[in-house]
DNA sequence: GCCTATTAGTTGCAATCGTAACTATCGATT
DNA sequence: AATCGATAGTTACGATTGCAACTAATAGGC
């Protein structure tokens, strides 16, 4: 059963992966040429530009996927630029919520004109049925992934 | 119209590489704890295997959208490990062909066997309607890779 | 047949990364 | 309120990475 049951070209770590490579790539080249920031950074950015609010390093970790120590290094680059700042939580301090300054909004800004841009590219290349297919799929990943990590059940 | 066009719970390159992220992480501690294989050679091993007859570098490369130096230790990895062959093409000594001895065989039938048990939970865990729009949305990038391979246009 | 551009693959080196260990704080148990 | 375990975030350090420069070979003018 073991000798030909597998097909690498269904197998969904294999192929998420190379997808959201090549996509990356590309838009990687060009925010890092335009504002010298790391994809790190740019997904810190990104995620704190989206939410409005402020929001911890963990949140930050967890909505992007990214491991702590890498947030932790894009937080203080931004910090770095002025483009983020911290504050205290009064009840729990070992928290620190994050929020964009005005710089950094205006920066946020930037790169989701670039970002727009890009998604349209990438919308023609995929084409509509493809750009649908793959969110629904990837909405069904979330899901997934909100759920492993509310239930951390073996980690 | 950049003020508030722009919904990065929709962009592409963040979605996917968070899901990328996500199920790749948990399967790669799986074969580093077993057979203390990186990513990149768990990633060639598993174009070769998976391809049946040798490939170029080159082509590792393309298929799992890996940077080539990233391919070129995993090949010296696996090679020392001694589950892959190289061979010189006899027209064009620049390219070496690659293939997996029997060793390799052996080790990317077990990696498999791994690989197919944790699809398996994918599965459960996205479910299947998940599963199938993924597979659709991600064909659409696989076709449109190829094209941008094919045709590189501007780069 | 040369000269130049291109391609396959490797490697030096600086930058980045992840693991593990750490500090600081909080919560729960007693 | 003292202790123990868990959590937020940082950091030292060894491992991994990617860029750029390199070698070696081919291909395309001319």
């Amino acid at each position: 059963m073991s000798a030909e049951g597998f097909e690498l070209n269904a197998f969904l770590p294999y192929r998420l992966n190379r997808a959201a490579e090549f996509v990356a790539v590309r838009f990687a080249a060009e925010y890092k040429a335009r504002y010298q920031l790391t994809r790190p950074e740019w997904r810190t950015l990104a995620a704190l530009g989206s939410a409005g609010s402020a929001m911890t390093a963990t949140d930050v970790g967890a909505h992007s996927a990214m491991h702590k120590t890498k947030v932790s290094r894009a937080v203080s680059a931004l910090e770095e630029r002025r483009w983020l700042k911290r504050s205290e939580d009064q009840d729990d301090r070992r928290l620190e919520h994050l929020e964009l300054t005005k710089a950094g909004r205006t920066a946020y800004r930037e790169l989701t004109d670039l970002a727009s841009a890009y998604q349209a590219q990438l919308n023609d290349l995929i084409g509509a049925g493809g750009l649908k297919a793959l969110s629904t799929g990837l909405e069904a990943i979330e899901r997934a992934i909100d759920q492993v990590e509310k239930h951390p059940s073996r980690r």
